[in-house]
DNA sequence: CTGAAAGCGCTTACAG
DNA sequence: CTGAAAGCGCTTACAG
């Protein structure tokens, strides 16, 4: 069988007519003999056409591996279908989930995530700058708030920015959380319920929101049950701030408290192995313990941390919701919170 | 101080000219007194021009929040500036350490990272297909492999595809791996040196490289030395497989060889939990075990594992060496190898 | 050193 | 239902 040199033949090579990377909706055109046009709307659903020209079209396509270049396409349509991600906390397993479910969520609605990880709070304005360079369709933060001239900046541009995880104040700026006073009211009774009566709260640096909140409703609820001198522990976010916060709770009060409410799993992991392994104290015999998160190794049996369980999924599909819709923001409802639950395992 | 109404004096209020969300390289130039193409120079630093003119263009541009447009930019200069990154693997911290370090080294090149997280491996195909609708300047892949026309396909879209501890040998596909089969081997002289002298290995499906080859490696060293019947134990990559392998390695062989080989240090950890918790076996006086990643988790006191490291530094390096290079793909060196090393602590 | 103009690969009114 | 044409916001030869 002779295959046509004149290169208007559907066997064609796949080879790109042109001399760039690809070939263009110009030279499905040609193969197709139809107009350029009409290519762009083969490849839009919503264009009605005759279907026998669309498949047409759409086998010239395949036969030259032609698919539209989403670069171009955002330009005319001013919308690229690309989310920026921002994260700062990937040594917390929590987050790493919180992606790969955003990642296969966008996919199934076609859209792309920018992804950023933020080593440095001070770099936040570049990162904002550089991302509103690439049009992208909304912003999330996880982790980390945005000030005040920033959030204007993303509203002015018309890109809707959501925070996950903290909040703030400023119109325009949606925010999705878990209701951390509640939870950490929640700890409190908890504990009381078992029985414990002299506590600790380990957390992180108190600007941190989630941190603050635990702390609040943890301190709050217990002085409404009459106990004023709970310590409070700043210690970085990690597994080696759960361990340092651990010594200094045990040099700053002498003895153990028989209840601790730690502000992460990976703080608490921290705290449990210092615990055991430098002052030998048995868990929860000596001391109970509670974390947050509820991260994988908050099960591993040499842990088995009891933890506050964030309803994830539905966290993202309010995100997702905001970050997408097409209806402007209300000023009304800029945060949303979820409540936690308590998954009870070994610690307490 | 009367403001200029004309809209043309550089006290402008920064509100876009034009009906759409920004001001464009024409709003600048006009107030700013020079033509579009100017502003696009004075954006460029590789273009050369007054020195003064430029300044004004930049304040005009300041003044008027404008910054060039990423994606209008992309369509003519052939180029995005994004790399797209797919992993497999996120429940390994491992790879949640490499994702954040390739997103600081990208972005201090002006890269960004269009982040895709796989669920299945039948997925590739229109991960694939989407990605190069976006024009990415390369594909960076870990812990998956291609088949081989996915992978013709992006060679011939010319678009450089680099694999994370995988490889294959399709021409035109790089890959930069760990050397897997020499870990194995110095893992059984270590344990040969340590005077155990009964073994087994406890991986993932033999399909995935990693794995395959610290087993051959591994079993092939014991050979030579003698050993020629070292169970393995085929499981999941993770904490659960870890423990689901190590039970069904005591039912095979009635009892637990004396150092074990996991592939990962999260089977390692469910190995770990398994024989404490359900055997009550002491580490490493009833067995010594060794992992692989030396993720932050292996230096938990409660685990403390012995574990192999990549030089993960090094290897990111030579990732986005192979990715960002111009210089034509050689057909010689497909594989990177980088030699890993072992960190002793207390399982081994 | 700077401007006028072509063009990147699409989408989408506007006609017919 | 389809085509001709304008235009998204830039970069970059090509002149002057």
């Amino acid at each position: 069988m002779k295959i046509s040199d004149s290169g208007d033949s559907i066997q064609n090579t796949g080879k790109r007519a042109n001399g760039r990377g690809h070939n263009t909706s110009i030279d499905v055109a040609k193969l197709a003999g139809v107009s350029q046009a009409t290519v762009s709307r083969a490849f839009n659903p919503a264009s009605k056409m005759n279907p026998s020209t669309r498949q047409r079209v759409l086998d010239a396509a395949s036969a030259l591996k032609y698919a539209p270049d989403a670069i171009a396409r955002s330009l005319i349509s001013n919308s690229t279908n690309i989310v920026a991600v921002i994260m700062q906390n990937t040594t917390n397993p929590f987050y790493a989930t919180v992606l790969s479910k955003l990642s296969i969520r966008l996919r199934s609605m076609g859209k792309q995530i920018l992804f950023f990880y933020l080593d440095d709070e001070g770099h936040m304005k570049d990162l904002i700058h550089q991302i509103l360079q690439y049009r992208v369709d909304g912003i999330l933060i996880t982790s980390v708030t945005l000030t005040s001239d920033l959030a204007d900046t993303c509203v002015d541009f018309g890109v809707p920015v959501v925070l996950f995880n903290r909040y703030m104040n400023t119109p325009g700026i949606q925010a999705v959380c878990c209701d951390n006073v509640q939870a950490g009211r929640d700890c409190a009774d908890y504990f009381f319920m078992k029985g414990y009566r002299s506590f600790a709260f380990i957390g992180g640096h108190d600007e941190a929101s989630t941190s603050h909140d635990r702390r609040r409703g943890f301190v709050s609820r217990l002085e409404e049950r009459g106990i004023h001198d709970c310590p409070v522990i700043n210690t970085p976010f990690t597994y080696e701030g759960g361990r340092e916060g651990f010594r200094r709770l045990l040099e700053q009060e002498g003895t153990c408290p028989k209840a601790l409410f730690c502000v992460s799993d990976l703080v608490c992991a921290g705290v449990l192995d210092c615990a055991r392994s430098e002052y030998g104290l048995r868990v929860p015999e000596d001391a109970a313990v509670i974390g947050f998160d509820d991260i994988e190794l908050a099960s591993y049996s040499a842990y088995s941390i009891t933890s506050f369980v964030q309803p994830m999924d539905s966290m993202i599909d309010r995100v997702l919701d905001l970050l997408l819709s097409e209806k402007q923001p209300s000023e009304s409802t800029n945060l949303t919170l979820f409540p936690c639950t308590l998954k009870t395992r070994g610690t307490a």
